[in-house]
DNA sequence: GCCAACGTTGGC
DNA sequence: GCCAACGTTGGC
């Protein structure tokens, strides 16, 4: 089980979206990086992620499940480019803001932190408790805390 | 809306 | 295979 984190801006596809697919979950399509698709390559059924809104918002709103693995991307013919599908778990009880992981020293190597372009980022178990933690959550239950 | 960071493209 | 030009991302 691995953790990642994904980013999306609100206005193009926002948490409120992303829940609304339920359990049937969606793409996570229009990726165009490479180190991104190899992230979602990598994932598997179960792994746990975060739901990031950037340009508004800036912050962690709720966890996601990867539930299918990385398959082509439905929105281009270019062969280059797969993506996983996802669903929402639950809300972040507390969303966990940018500024707030900037401020955490435990959190100073976060892939948020460090490579704030990437839209797909792997998330270390120690990153995934300490940012569940601070919105509220057991990170290994997924119960708020 | 600005601009810095950074990934991608294409000419050589 | 280098590197300049260009486009995009995303915080501020």
């Amino acid at each position: 089980m691995k953790y990642w984190l994904f980013k999306s801006e609100p206005f193009k596809w926002s948490w409120e979206q992303q829940k609304a697919k339920g359990d049937i979950g969606e793409e996570w399509d229009g990726v165009r990086n490479y180190q991104a698709r190899n992230f979602m390559r990598d994932m598997e059924i179960g792994d746990l992620g975060f739901f990031y809104h950037s340009n508004k918002g800036l912050e962690v709103v709720g966890i996601v499940e990867v539930c299918a693995l990385a398959h082509p991307d439905s929105t281009t013919d270019d062969a280059r480019w797969d993506c996983v599908d996802i669903k929402a778990v639950c809300d972040m009880p507390v969303p966990v803001s940018l500024k707030q992981v900037k401020a955490n020293e435990k959190l100073a190597e976060m892939s948020l932190v460090t490579s704030m372009r990437l839209s797909v980022q792997p998330v270390t178990p120690a990153e995934w408790a300490e940012v569940c933690r601070m919105g509220g959550l057991n990170g290994a239950s997924l119960k708020p805390a």
